[in-house]
DNA sequence: ATTATCTATAGATCTATAGATAATGC
DNA sequence: ATTATCTATAGATCTATAGATAATGC
């Protein structure tokens, strides 16, 4: 309650957001794995804390792994919005926020299957890739960039192409991630109106190093 | 088990096979509305069928869900083949099967939400629409009608376009389905380098007249 | 003194089946 | 006589909470 406030968390409010974040990163390994139907103690064992600090937390599972797509989701945006903050021109936002998604897949597996797991809903979310891509596209069609008739079809098809995109990477272990990721993007800038080799040069360009911290599973 | 042998079913196998359609169709509601968790006993309230019935035709719910998205998968699979037989070119079969099954969302809703809730699987799926659209863009490519590096990118794209319009299609019932359908296609038939007048006039040839026989939902 | 967490469990819910009933085959 | 279905329920499982314990604040 006196979190409110702007001062400083005490102790006691640190213990309890510690309980909540264990929680939440169990969950996300849960639904990672595909899991939804695990009994609410399996996830307590799994975030090492006691069956009734769920119900101090959460009011039933559904809740919880509510709280745990968004949590992911504004994740991956924060990231997305770090690397991508220097650069000015949309068309190029655009793609390097795709071709940093795909490369997440396989770096931050847990992270993604939680997105992946959510399935459609992430291609209307208000968090994450959509809104910022959405953004990306409306921006770029003002400044002549690209060349779309509705860019909320457009937005529709990348999100699509975002979500088959991680699967397949999944279902495909020996696959280059990187060379598929910017094949896909190509395209897209293509079917946008960039020109080929625009779009070519575009998805060759070097991307900023980033590390996740491998992963939301805590150790 | 004497229905292997080719005669014809009698009245009991006839019987039999009433129950498990039955199950099968009130899976599909259910699947429809993402009721995933329901008891096997309001399944079979639902199928109008005895709770025990349900342990003649399935081991489990997971048993039953599966076999309900294959049926819905092999329904718009053949849909899919009647209706684009006598279609030469590759690439207006594939634009075609995309343009119905876009309209099919509205026009037989359980079915749709039946394939969007089983959500990404859809995409690698070897019935419904994936195997037939990458069997058109692979065709596509070898008459050189697309131009296309990778099929299974290109099939991954289109994939997940259908995936997320059926989405948008939900999302927004005041939004025109055979206009958002038709530019979808538009954009991905020149995503695969079809010059942009002549994907044009492809999204705008007539379809077949279709009737389904309005959704897998029994009266 | 207050707050969060933990352990233990009552009561609700669900699964899977046993045994009875009904329909069909021969 | 055989097969499928139905009803009723034992036993397993799970949820949600009550009450005890531990940690922190003041």
């Amino acid at each position: 309650m006196s979190a409110r406030n702007g001062s400083e968390p005490n102790r006691l409010e640190r213990r309890k957001a510690r309980t909540r974040a264990a929680l939440i990163t169990a969950a996300q390994s849960l639904l990672a794995e595909g899991k939804l139907n695990v009994p609410i103690l399996e996830i307590t064992q799994a975030a090492d804390v006691g069956m009734g600090s769920f119900y101090n937390h959460f009011q039933s599972r559904e809740e919880l792994y509510h709280f745990a797509v968004e949590e992911a989701l504004d994740r991956h945006g924060a990231l997305l919005d770090t690397l991508c903050e220097d650069i000015d021109d949309p068309a190029q936002v655009f793609a390097q926020s795709f071709r940093l998604t795909g490369r997440l897949h396989r770096m931050s597996p847990t992270l993604s299957k939680v997105l992946l797991n959510d399935g459609l809903s992430l291609a209307t979310s208000d968090k994450g890739l959509a809104p910022r891509a959405r953004r990306d596209i409306e921006e770029a069609v003002k400044a002549g960039r690209f060349d779309v008739r509705d860019p909320e079809l457009a937005m529709t098809i990348v999100a699509g192409a975002t979500l088959c995109l991680g699967r397949l990477l999944h279902d495909q272990p020996e696959r280059d991630d990187a060379e598929a990721t910017d094949e896909v993007v190509e395209n897209l800038l293509r079917m946008f109106g960039i020109p080929p080799e625009e779009a070519r040069e575009i998805c060759q360009r070097p991307l900023p190093a980033f590390a996740t911290p491998e992963d939301g599973t805590a150790a």
